[in-house]
DNA sequence: TCTGGGGTCCTAGGACCC
DNA sequence: TCTGGGGTCCTAGGACCC
């Protein structure tokens, strides 16, 4: 059996933790930049507003309805994140981290046990401890555990937990689930499916295997299996080291001279040199690109790219900040409104593997050392404190993010004080 | 005025090798 | 005159996920 433990509208469960006047009041988070909204409390779904509305678009009904509204704070969803899946290591061997808000959790060596019973608990401890409303779904493999997590959030009776067992609970979830609200099928093969007249899970389980082969390869085939009980879906609870970081961002405001961009790209690049760092990491390719607003149809449009190799595999800010200007240099062009930038790194080797040059004159391991304690002095003062010239102080390219709430349980400036 | 960012997996086709 | 077949690796693009 296969568990999948889902946080309630996880966003907006993480600032109602910090501020409780929130409870039964309708609210949403909204993506970087304010743009559209990316989670919605239970009230904010029942007054009709959409997941990706755009903020612009849902203006009168949230003013109408005293609607609360919240930037994305991913410092503190990322700590909550972490807390709730450390809750579920402890009660089970096999987890996988599936996202911000969801994981995996294989049942299967704990036959003995009441594994409902034992979800129920999970539920109850991560509730008690973090403060964090779960749902959670069981089946004999993940796409049932995902449809019957859906089950359990929609029919309050399950109180969170729903194990799906016998023969007929799996017909049950099947007959009532749409084929578009399964994991895995997206608005393409949605539409293909219901052209080829297969409209319920129940009728996918059984659709031709060499057509949905066809139309759907194989990651169509494996989702008929799994639908008929038999897992497929490959476990990925030890996740390779990422092979790529990247850091690409909307501005704030369009912008236009080189100076703006090439502050954004610093900060971009020494973002993504951090991350990389804490990997234990090195890039032998930063790749960097730009592009103006598709939206705006009145502006010319232009997208470029280009990948700047470096002799040495690096972790360095300078050497990648430096690495990223003059992909800037090169396809940075006069007269356009540029809207998004961004920074990638590729070709990442671990630390310890780095392939010396004969020409390189750095001595890798005093910039390692000065490395460290940039990132120490920017851990514990935190974020930005110490900064590359090039980083500028200049605020143009920073994203809209009007309403952020504090880091409440990683910034000790931020920690919620209780008068007593 | 205003519409996210960061991923994974799969397939097809080209380059290259022996 | 005659011009293989099988393998690997890489990349681009499509579909999907939260």
């Amino acid at each position: 059996m296969i568990a999948l433990i889902d946080c309630n509208n996880f966003y907006v469960s993480c600032e109602r933790l910090f501020n409780p006047a929130l409870d039964n009041k309708p609210v949403v988070v909204l993506s970087n930049n304010d743009g559209s909204v990316i989670a919605r409390s239970n009230e904010a779904k029942a007054l009709g507003i959409e997941m990706g509305a755009a903020v612009f678009m849902i203006a009168d009904l949230v003013a109408k309805n005293n609607v609360y509204v919240f930037s994305s704070n991913y410092t503190l969803y990322g700590d909550l994140s972490n807390r709730v899946m450390d809750t579920l290591q402890r009660f089970a061997s096999v987890v996988e981290v599936y996202s911000i808000d969801e994981a995996f959790v294989d049942l299967t060596d704990m036959r003995h046990h009441n594994v409902e019973s034992l979800m129920r608990q999970l539920r109850e401890t991560i509730m008690q401890e973090i403060g964090i409303p779960v749902t959670i779904g069981i089946a004999p493999t993940k796409t049932l555990a995902k449809m019957a997590n859906r089950f359990a959030k929609r029919d309050k009776t399950f109180n969170g937990v729903y194990l799906v067992k016998a023969t007929e609970h799996i017909n049950h979830l099947l007959e009532n689930t749409l084929v578009g609200d399964i994991w895995g099928i997206g608005s393409q093969h949605k539409k293909l499916l219901i052209q080829n007249k297969i409209s319920s899970a129940a009728q996918l389980a059984v659709a031709n295997t060499e057509w949905i082969r066809k139309n759907m390869s194989v990651t169509g085939q494996r989702l008929l299996n799994e639908l008929s009980a038999i897992p497929s879906i490959a476990w990925d609870d030890m996740p390779a080291p990422k092979k790529g970081i990247c850091i690409a961002r909307s501005f704030g405001t369009l912008l236009t001279t080189r100076k703006d961009i090439s502050e954004a790209l610093a900060n971009f690049a020494e973002m993504a040199s951090a991350r990389l760092r804490q990997e234990g990491s090195c890039t032998s390719l930063v790749h960097v690109l730009l592009q103006t607003n598709a939206h705006r149809l009145q502006d010319k449009q232009y997208f470029r790219s280009v990948t700047i190799p470096l002799q040495v595999a690096t972790s360095n800010a300078s050497e990648i900040i430096r690495a990223a200007l003059k992909g800037l240099d090169i396809i940075y062009k006069k007269g356009y409104n540029f809207k998004k930038a961004g920074v990638m790194l590729l070709n990442l080797v671990p630390e310890g593997n780095v392939q010396g040059s004969m020409f390189d004159k750095t001595d890798r391991l005093r910039s390692r050392k000065l490395m460290n304690s940039f990132d120490m002095v920017n851990h514990r003062f935190g974020k930005g404190l110490i900064r590359y010239a090039a980083q500028g102080f200049g605020k143009k390219w920073k994203l809209k993010s009007e309403k952020v709430s504090p880091c409440y349980t990683t910034d000790i400036r931020q920690v919620p004080v209780v008068v007593c």
